[in-house]
DNA sequence: ATGCCTTGTCGCACAAGA
């Protein structure tokens, strides 16, 4: 061990070009080594790279128009790029992006994820979060077989537990919490992921999620549903994690807040 | 609660989010 550490943090952003202020003051405070951003609501071409770039960051992109769309935020350059989740070229949305980074010790894989929200659950958009799940899970097991750190950072729209929120019995009836979203959600651990926040604070609320609506934030209304999943190799490495609360109660904020871990690097 | 906010779209309201 060389003595340093890897931050890795995740963060639904919301929408880059009314965040660029906002997400601007987070990297310059928290500095972390590699951002994973979620709906970043832009096309590639519109992402506005020179504000991060200005603060020393390399910026990759999978986009779309309007909705969706992920990026990687990196001090040093990627390699072996990934754009989108295998298993379904018929998917237009942008929701998956890869990349590998050297460290100071080995390389680390990191990827984007923004996970369908599945509402409502008797539309055609909960089969699809089912199957995106599914490929997810496919995906994970062969990126396992490179026995390498690999770290699964999104936002996954599943609230794991009932200890994920704060009032569950409002999620019932919602994708986020249903058997089957739950359900993927644990055979994707049981393949050998580390869920780190919870690793590290098993009894902590740990919401990462407060709606904009009906004073949720000020309630404390939240949810868990942003997660860092790590590989045996990664787990390995955790050294802490921890979320921005704080962020939440910022000017322009986003209704997420960013997750991080720091690795042995 | 179909509501409550917030963002993006080429809008003069709407879809989508969670």
């Amino acid at each position: 061990m060389s003595g340093h550490t890897l931050r890795i943090a995740t963060w639904n952003i919301n929408g880059v070009k009314a965040r660029i202020d906002t997400v601007s003051a987070w990297l310059r405070e928290a500095s972390p080594d590699i951002a994973c951003f979620q709906e970043i609501k832009s096309v590639d071409e519109a992402f506005p790279g020179d504000a991060f770039e200005a603060l020393g960051y390399n910026v990759t992109t999978h986009g779309q128009k309007g909705f969706n769309g992920v990026a990687l935020i990196s001090k040093k350059p990627p390699e072996d790029v990934r754009r989108g989740l295998p298993g379904d070229d018929s998917d237009e949305q942008a929701r998956y992006l890869e990349a590998v980074f050297s460290t100071g010790d080995g390389v680390v894989r990191v990827a984007s994820i923004y996970l369908p929200n599945g509402n409502p659950v008797e539309s055609e958009k909960f089969p699809y979060k089912l199957a995106w799940l599914d490929r997810l899970y496919g995906h994970a097991r062969s990126l396992l077989a490179f026995e390498e750190p690999l770290v699964l950072a999104g936002d996954y729209n599943v609230i794991p537990t009932p200890a994920d929120a704060r009032f569950p019995e409002n999620w019932t009836g919602d994708a986020l919490f249903q058997p089957q979203s739950r359900g993927a959600w644990r055979r994707l651990s049981a393949l050998g992921f580390t869920d780190a926040s919870r690793a590290v604070a098993p009894r902590d609320e740990l919401f990462t999620f407060w709606d904009y609506q009906a004073g949720a934030w000020q309630k404390n209304n939240g949810i868990r549903i942003d997660h860092m999943m790590l590989s045996p190799q990664a787990a390995d490495r955790l050294v802490c994690a921890g979320t921005d609360k704080h962020v939440r109660g910022w000017e322009k904020p986003s209704d997420h807040i960013p997750v991080w871990i720091e690795l042995a690097a």
